[in-house]
DNA sequence: TCACCATATCGTAATATAGAAATATAATAA
DNA sequence: TTATTATATTTCTATATTACGATATGGTGA
């Protein structure tokens, strides 16, 4: 129905959460990684997270004590898997998603242990 | 590039705008008709109608006193046409736009002329 | 040419939303 | 069991956005 519709084009309407997402099909991710590649704070990361959660997006585990977010595979509502689709096809050229891209794999080069564990920022 | 994408998916995110396109998937119609349908003031469809166009989604000509607005099938930017084509195969159920394209039917009976001319509102 | 019509645009008020600080919560680690 | 960690949630502020009334604008009709 047109709610869940308005849902899903709303949760990919905003920057920051299309950069997640778009990290996201490169494979799963805890909140501390997501924080260092987009370079924000940990609330707003979490927040944003909530939000595709909630619209059936992305999905989520615990792992030790971080919580793991990857992208949905399940038909969650009726348009949740063809915003994922849609988004998959776009954005492969753009400047911004490049330069997080390539901080991804400085990132998962670390053990999440460390990147986490060292809140001395 | 990212912006481009965010503003059609922004575009496509508020209901009357949704209602909007739905209903242009019918044919083409001006400010007058859609007011009518939608239930809405002139300034709010017009200011809709802008976004619209602005966004690449739709394209519009004057025809004697009137401007009739269609949905656009020229590949504007990356992403106008994935997301009218992404729109077209969803909400086909839906009880709102189903009552939306149920009053179409009844405006498209009446002449333009007639239907926009009494403003006795 | 002037009057009128259709609609684009501006201004206002109400509501929604993003980013971050502060706090609460759930779980792990010691 | 207690301390610590990771993160969810709340609160706040600034900004964005919607609907409508008022006004400006472009064009047609008389």
């Amino acid at each position: 129905m047109l709610r869940d519709f308005i849902i899903q084009a709303k949760a990919v309407s905003d920057e920051t959460r299309v950069r997640i997402l778009k990290l996201l099909e490169e494979g799963e991710f805890c909140v501390c990684q997501l924080m260092d590649i987009l370079g924000m704070k940990q609330s707003t990361v979490s927040k944003h997270l909530g939000i595709l959660k909630t619209a059936g997006l992305v999905e989520c585990r615990k792992g030790g004590t971080w919580t793991f977010y990857r992208l949905s595979n399940n038909l969650i509502n009726n348009y949740n898997l063809d915003f994922l689709k849609l988004l998959s096809s776009c954005l492969k050229d753009d400047s911004l998603i490049q330069q997080d891209k390539k901080k991804l794999r400085e990132v998962v080069k670390q053990d999440v242990k460390i990147l986490c564990t060292p809140k001395g920022e």
